[in-house]
RNA sequence: GGUGCGUUAGUUCAGUUGGUUAGAAUACGUGCCUGUCACGCACGGGGUCAGGGGUUCGAGUCCCCUACGCACCGCCA
């Protein structure tokens, strides 16, 4: 037996007891005549003392010891003379009576320790390493518990868990896909599922009425810190139900996972906000709502009093920036700065300062008198003390525009706290986005959402105007997982795709697997999936998902570790009738 | 496809206006040390300044190219 105990569960209780423990080095203490070894393992740290009256075989094995040698202790629990009350097992300490060296180890290239002193790059090309450091398990332990607690509330709920392949066609609506040469069927390949999404629908179709898994995914598309190339979902799918039940169904879900996993209990009802609310008072679609400074349209009090800026504007908005009032001018130039980047493109930054003693001041004094400039302050929910920022421009760049201000103005005050959550729904999504780029409507879910009865009439004359059964589910400013209402109606189907300006053929060509089985009996269904990486890193508090992941890849797609992406042989490449090439000479 | 920042000891970093032998901390090695837990003290080894080219009497430092890393824009139904 390797072990009777770990390295993190001996306490006063074993005072006395013989006990075996196994694990690595983190540290070696030689004090001359007596040696302190720190032992860890996946469970904690346990201190091993050799003395002068330690086998003389032991002090001899201490004394060769390096950091990471893979050893076994036998010895005694003994109390601490002197305790050591940062340590979870700081009460006692194991005196050594056998030290065995099980593997020795090279000194590892970054301290494996809380914190360590190794950078990003050298810590992925030795994950294995940094995997033992105790941030990195504790996130492994989180997201396996929120597997286990998402299986568990599923299965209570009558859920199925059911596997669907990896090894699909291609669609090329969407992302990039990653595709696989078939070497069977020369010429030929297969693609990841960027989603199950078609495939869970033919689930439902197969009757099983409510579906799970988590489920691998895979885009090839650029990364960012919080996107990786193959990503977990938590995928699911129901048959006869509404939108409403959907969002009932997550919305205990959710509350069981808060419940289960933090320990918070939240009793309310989701705050829920359509899609066009959310972008008028938060200039998002995943507002966060950890905080205030909701924005207001202030169009018409701007309007019409000779100030060009705004005269010209199709839109005018603004909100309050609490206790902001005793910004210096150089503050309110840097947030300047900050909205005339180009990742937030705005022309300039309006300010409204509302002084303690009520007086008001702004950078449109000119233009406006203090009753009008008042006003629009007022609009805006401001105080005395707060400080009234206003951007505008075309409708939803302003908005946006005022977003990134926002969480920017958050950001400085502290608001955005990662130990505060504040879920909501975001309901009634367009159901078409225009892209001028290629000048067609595109599905702004997928071309699957079924769209709001009452907009149908419009889905000809006026596309954009058509609100869809879709609907996100919105966690401190990040989208944790979003669905619909599917259509289950083979000819509203061919609607869409005509609106989305696919040809009958094109639409069977792509999809007519999906619609050939509606013709058999198709249920009425909806669903949606969660990012189960990007939730456990919420649960986690951090703003990366990649500790979140074993092993995850870098800002290029690559594993440094594996290094991989790798180029295959020519002999591999023959069996797939596939050419070797250089790449491309720049 | 694009933009910005970065690359100096095993590691994390500093390095002045372009000027003598490139430093610190930590890690590592050796010695001393009986209560450490960021142990302490002393000594020591350790550098293709990412690679290539250029400017210059002289380049870690300035310029260009390449590679790699990070962040972002585009992209991500």
């Amino acid at each position: 037996m390797y072990r009777t105990h770990t390295c993190g569960c001996l306490n006063a209780e074993n005072v006395n007891q013989i006990v075996t423990l196994a694990g690595w080095v983190q540290k070696v203490r030689n004090l001359g005549a007596m040696t302190f070894i720190d032992l860890r393992d996946r469970y904690g740290l346990t201190q091993i003392v050799v003395e002068e009256h330690s086998p003389a075989e032991a002090r001899a094995t201490a004394e060769k010891l390096g950091r990471e040698f893979v050893i076994q202790v036998v010895g005694k629990v003994i109390e601490r003379s002197s305790k050591n009350p940062k340590m979870a097992t700081g009460d006692i300490e194991v005196a050594a009576e056998k030290v065995i060296i099980l593997n020795q180890a090279q000194t590892p290239p970054f301290t494996i320790e809380e914190v360590s002193d190794g950078g990003d790059d050298l810590r992925m090309k030795y994950r294995y390493l940094d995997l033992r450091r105790p941030p990195l398990q504790r996130a492994m332990i989180l997201r396996h518990k929120m597997a286990q607690a998402i299986r568990t509330f599923l299965d209570n709920e009558g859920f199925l868990e059911i596997e669907t392949p990896y090894l699909i066609g291609s669609t090329p609506e969407g992302a990039r896909d990653f595709v696989v040469p078939s070497r069977m069927n020369p010429n030929q390949f297969y693609a990841l599922p960027q989603s199950p999404q078609t495939l869970k629908q033919l689930l439902m179709v197969a009757g099983y009425d409510k579906y799970f898994q988590i489920v691998r995914c895979f885009r090839d598309e650029d990364l960012r810190a919080d996107r990786q190339p193959e990503f977990t979902q938590i995928d699911c799918e129901m048959s006869f139900v509404e939108q409403e039940d959907i969002l009932e169904v997550f919305e205990r879900w959710a509350k069981h996972m808060f419940h289960e996993v933090l320990h918070i209990d939240i009793t309310e009802p989701f705050l829920r906000m359509t899609w066009m609310d959310a972008m008028e008072q938060y200039g998002s679609d995943k507002p966060d709502l950890r905080f205030g400074m909701k924005f207001a349209n202030l169009t018409d009090l701007a309007q019409g009093h000779g100030f060009s800026v705004f005269d010209d504007a199709e839109y005018v908005t603004g909100f309050a920036a609490t206790g902001c009032a005793t910004y210096t001018r150089k503050q309110i130039d840097a947030l300047t700065d900050f909205v005339k980047r180009p990742q937030v493109g705005a022309k300039g930054l309006i300010w409204i300062r509302l002084e303690a003693d009520g007086s008001v001041k702004s950078s449109i004094d000119k233009f406006y008198t203090p009753d009008q400039v008042r006003a629009m302050a007022d609009r805006c929910g401001a105080k005395a003390g707060d400080l009234v920022f206003v951007v505008c421009g075309k409708k939803f760049k302003a908005l946006t525009q005022l977003c990134a201000l926002r969480l920017e103005v958050a950001q400085q005050l502290g608001l955005r706290d990662p130990q505060k959550f504040a879920p909501m729904w975001v309901i009634d999504f367009p159901m078409f986005e225009w892209d001028d780029e290629t000048q067609r409507f595109y599905a702004m879910h997928h071309p699957f959402t079924s769209p709001k009865p009452e907009d149908a009439q419009y889905m000809e004359s006026d596309p954009g105007r058509v609100r869809a059964k879709a609907y996100d589910m919105v966690l401190n400013g990040w989208e944790l997982g979003g669905g619909s209402i599917r259509i289950h109606d083979a000819k509203l189907q061919a609607q869409i795709f005509k609106a989305l300006g696919f040809t009958p053929e094109k639409a069977q060509a792509q999809f007519g697997f999906l619609m050939n089985a509606f013709k058999f009996g198709a249920p009425p269904h909806g669903g949606l999936a969660f990012g189960f990486d990007r939730l456990c890193s919420l649960f986690g508090g951090a703003d990366s998902i990649r500790d979140y992941i074993a092993f995850p890849k870098n800002n290029a797609g690559r594993d440094v570790m594996l290094d991989a992406p790798s180029q295959i042989d020519q002999t591999q490449l023959d069996e797939l009738c596939l050419q070797l090439t250089k790449p491309a000479e720049k």
